[in-house]
DNA sequence: TACTCGCACTAGAGCGCGCTAGTAGAGCGC
DNA sequence: GCGCTCTACTAGCGCGCTCTAGTGCGAGTA
C-alpha cells in the first residue's frame, strides 16, 4: 500500500479511500491510484482490513459437497451477497470433515454471519453458534434455536406430489425417507397424513434411506427383492430427494421395470439434474435462487441491526410433472 | 488480550506464547493464563494473528460449481491439505462470477497458494497470478506459466476408449469436444490420432460442445436429426466427459435409440455419478483423491521451499467398461 | 568470587490497514 | 482585504497479535 501510494505520489490514506470507494478523492488521482495499483499488483489485505475496521463484511458458508441442491444454492448466494456487499467464503463438509469442523474454519477466517445449508447438527450446537454469531440454517428447521431459518413448505410439496400420483390412480405409494437429511421429518409426516387423507392408511410404508444416490439404489434393490419372493411392487415411489430417486432408478432399469409403465417415481427438489434424465424426473420444486436470496438478507439484515430478532421464511414449492409419472400398470391412461 | 495478561499478572507476549502452544512459559503459568483466559472468554483474534504472522497457512481452492468430477476433487484435498497442516478455503466460479473474481477473493483473504480446479483463463492471466503466488493447475495444462500442473495422461485415456471401441467393431466413431473445458484440446488431439492410427481417418468427426449436460442433449437432437434427414447414426460416440455423456443419453432414450444395442456411448473423468446411470456409463477414470494429493502437496511444497521450481504430474487414467458401451449394431455380440 | 548457561519472562517494534483530526488551497460573498 | 466553506489530501494513532532482542535470576562450574 505504501509503495502503491508512493508511486502514484499521494498518501496511504488516499490509497485507501480509494479503495474503499469512498468521497475525497479527485476522479483524477482515483485513476492513477488504481493504475499503480495493477501494476504493481496491490490487493488490499482483508486481515489487516479486518482488524482495522473491526468488521470482515464476509458470509460464510458451509455446505455439503455433492448434494446438488445444495450447488444451486451457492448459485444464488454469491450474486445476492455481492449486491449487498458481502463477501463469500465456502467451507465443505465431507467425509472425515464434520461440519463443526467447517463451521470452525469459517469462523477461524472471521466470517460475520454463517450460511448453513442443510445442517444435520444437533439443535444445541445450532443454538450455541446462534449465540456467537448470525446464523441462518437453509431447509432444517431448528425449533427454539437462535438461528434465522429458510425451508420450502415441505408439506404442500409433498401434499402436490401425492395428489398427483392418488389422482394418476395410484394406491400402493411407497415413501423413502431421507433419514436425518434436512427436510426429511417433515416430508415424512406429510407422506402419513397424505396417505390418510386419502384413505391409503392401511398402504402407508416408509422405507428408511438417505439423500444419496446409493441409498435409492438399495431401495430399489430391497423392491426387486421384495418381488422376487412374490410380494407386489409398489406402484409409485415418493423419494426423499432427486439423487435418491435418480439412483432408485438404476436397478429398476435393470431389472426391466418401465417407467412410469410399471412404477412411477417424483423426486423432490428440482435440483438442475432432474431435467436431464433420460425421461425427466417428476419432482417438487424448491426455489434454490429465491432462498439463497432470502437466507442472505436475513443474514445481512441481523447483522446490520443486530436488536433483529431471528426470523423464518417459508416458500412454496411447486411440483413439476416431467415423465417419471404416469398411471399405475393396469389402467388405462 | 492485555486484560488477560493484567489478571493473570504477567506481560501480553507470553499469553500470546501461551496460546501458541510454544515452550518459554512454566506449566503453572501456563494453567494460570489459560484459566483467566476461559474466565474472561478470550478467544485469539485470527486477523490479528495472520496480519502479524504472515503467514496463514491457507489453501484457496477456486472450483467450478456443478462440475461433479471437481466436487470430487474437493473431497480429496481437505483430509491432505489438513494433514499437512493447512486451511483450505473455497471459491467458486459461476454464472456472473468469473474465475477473476473468485481467485481475488482467495487472495483477498491472504491464502498464500492457489489451487484451480480445471481454470478456463488464457496463459497470460495463469502466469501472472503464479508469478504472485504459488499457484496449482488441475486439469489444465498451461505452457510457460509458472504453475505446477496436476492432470491425467489424456492421450492415453483416449487411446485406451478409442481402442476399446474399435475392438468391439466400431468404425463410425465421433466426439463430442469440451469446447475450453480442461483437457479438450487434449482429449480432440488424442480421438483424431487414434482414428487415423486405426484407419479411420476419412470417419474422424468432431462435434463441437462443452463440459455440460446440454451440451450431450443438444447433440443427441442433433445427431437424430440427422437421422430423420436419411444419414446414418455413429455407433459410438466417445464424449467430452460424464456429465456431456450424461445429457446425450437422453435424448436418445426418448428417441427409442437403445444404449449399447443402437450407439454405445463413452464418458470421461468417472466422476461419482458414472456408476449411477440405469445402465452404468463406460469412462475413462481419473484417480480424483490422487489428482488432489498432489496438487495439495505441490502447492505445500513449494510453500515451504520457494526456490522450487512448479512441477508437473501427469496420472495413468484407466477406462471402466460399463454398460454403456458394446457392439455396434449389425454384428452378432 | 566470577563466570557462564538456561529458563521464565518482558519491552517494544512491527504486520497492513481504517479512521479521526487536521491542513492547504481554491472559490465565494461582502 | 477578511472570514467562510468546500474539496482534496495527509499525519499518525491504534486494531490485537507475533516476534526479536533483550533482562533478571538461580544453578552449575572453575
Amino acid at each position: 500500500m505504501a509503495d502503491v501510494a508512493d508511486k502514484a505520489g499521494v498518501s496511504r490514506a488516499l490509497v485507501s479511500i480509494v479503495f474503499r470507494n469512498q468521497p475525497g478523492a479527485s476522479q483524477e488521482t482515483r485513476e492513477r491510484v488504481l493504475r499503480v495499483a495493477d501494476e504493481i499488483g496491490y490487493r488490499p489485505d482483508s486481515a489487516a482490513r479486518l482488524l482495522a475496521r473491526g468488521r470482515s463484511r464476509t458470509l460464510g458458508v458451509m455446505f455439503t459437497v455433492h448434494q446438488t441442491f445444495q450447488t444451486d444454492l451457492i448459485e444464488g448466494i454469491y450474486p445476492e451477497a455481492e449486491r449487498l456487499g458481502y463477501d463469500v467464503l465456502l467451507s465443505a463438509a465431507v467425509q472425515g470433515r464434520s461440519e463443526a469442523k467447517a463451521v470452525e474454519a469459517l469462523l477461524g477466517h472471521r466470517c460475520e454471519a454463517l450460511i448453513l445449508l442443510g445442517p444435520d447438527a444437533d439443535a444445541g450446537y445450532l443454538d450455541a453458534l446462534g449465540q456467537r454469531a448470525v446464523t441462518v440454517s437453509v431447509s432444517r428447521r431448528v425449533p427454539r434455536a437462535r438461528v434465522d431459518f429458510v425451508h420450502s413448505a415441505e408439506s404442500k410439496g409433498v401434499r402436490q406430489a401425492m395428489d398427483h400420483l392418488v389422482e394418476l390412480g395410484h394406491r400402493r405409494i411407497v415413501h423413502i425417507d431421507g433419514g436425518r437429511g434436512p427436510g426429511s421429518a417433515e416430508r415424512r409426516r406429510s407422506y402419513r397424513a397424505a396417505m390418510r387423507r386419502h384413505g391409503l392408511e392401511s398402504e402407508i410404508r416408509v422405507i428408511p434411506g438417505e439423500h444419496t444416490e446409493q441409498s435409492g439404489i438399495e431401495t430399489g434393490r430391497l423392491l426387486l427383492a421384495e418381488r422376487d419372493r412374490g410380494l407386489p411392487l409398489p406402484t409409485a415411489v415418493l423419494a426423499g430427494n432427486d439423487r435418491c430417486a435418480m439412483g432408485l432408478l438404476m436397478p429398476l432399469a435393470r431389472a426391466g421395470v418401465e417407467v412410469p409403465r410399471d412404477l412411477s417415481v417424483v423426486g423432490y427438489d428440482d435440483s438442475h439434474l432432474s431435467h436431464l434424465m433420460p425421461i425427466g424426473l417428476t419432482t417438487v420444486r424448491q426455489d434454490a435462487v429465491l432462498m439463497a436470496e432470502h437466507a442472505v438478507r436475513f443474514a445481512v439484515e441481523r447483522l446490520e441491526n443486530p436488536q433483529l430478532e431471528p426470523r423464518e421464511a417459508v416458500l412454496d414449492p411447486k411440483l413439476v410433472v416431467r415423465g417419471t409419472s404416469g398411471p399405475p400398470p393396469g389402467e388405462a391412461s
